[in-house]
DNA sequence: AAAACTTTGCAACTCGGTTGCACCTGTTTT
DNA sequence: AAAACAGGTGCAACCGAGTTGCAAAGTTTT
């Protein structure tokens, strides 16, 4: 058991589990944003719907934050620890169309927008494409 | 037939059947985003595929343009008419999470991001989600 | 009018996501 | 300690959006 992830389950009033303390670490080593199909290659032995319900209550408890970055399949990444997932907390994400790879951008929060009056913000989703460092 | 939607198609060198002639019409109709199945439904005879196909071709010639809402299905609206979806003409994307519906910002432009050096940008999806004017 | 090409319709399939249900495990109550 | 309970996990099945191969229908070219 690593007291790091245990500790950061706690602190997120989520039950410990075996599953759920291997997750995290996976998700917590992994540099890029990574999807539910992705995480099933990580784990032979897991099952799709354990993994499935275990990134949702992460999720739900601020964990972890998804992003849609149109790629068809929604990924996850580890949120600061301070995090609420408020539109303060949001960062702005890059997808690289060449090695598919989701990268969190936490230094760059996403902009203010001036919406229309009668139009009110809840959340924002903004995905950078192009070429990452590593690909370019 | 159409003399303005059969133009529109023309001009941007799309061969007007008669069955594009009709998607476009509704397309254009249509004030917000709309969606594969959502067309389906407008088209009760016309075959999935075909829709489909019809929504690629449009978009690759730049007569719509495709936003990822985060609702699971890709929405389509059509472009202003000189648009090329180059990154400066992209605007912002609002989607009610009450009534499940996608507007085109046209006045909003994305912001400019400053990118982490060695990333380059080939293009920008940004969706604000909150409470439309009509839900209010 | 035949040949060549494009569009359409049908059917089948992929893949990510989701759910119902049974089982199992660990905790609380009696 | 046994019984009851709550929550987590695994299996199987399903859904819905998107996609593709192929044959039929429609157009264009020669």
């Amino acid at each position: 058991m690593d007291k790091d992830t245990d500790k950061k389950l706690k602190s997120r009033n989520i039950k410990p589990t075996a599953m759920r303390e291997l997750v995290l670490k996976v998700l917590t080593e992994q540099k890029t944003a990574i999807s539910l199909p992705e995480l099933e290659d990580k784990f032979v032995y897991a099952d799709k719907s354990t993994l499935y319900r275990t990134l949702k209550t992460f999720e739900d408890k601020k964990l972890i934050h998804s992003i849609d970055d149109g790629s068809g399949a929604i990924r996850y990444a580890v949120c600061q620890d301070t995090c609420e997932c408020n539109p303060d907390d949001l960062h702005v994400h890059f997808y690289c169309t060449s090695c598919k790879q989701t990268f969190c951008l936490n230094e760059i929060s996403v902009p203010e927008i001036n919406l229309p009056s009668g139009f009110s913000l809840k959340s924002v989703n903004m995905v950078v494409k192009g070429i990452c460092i590593n690909c370019r």
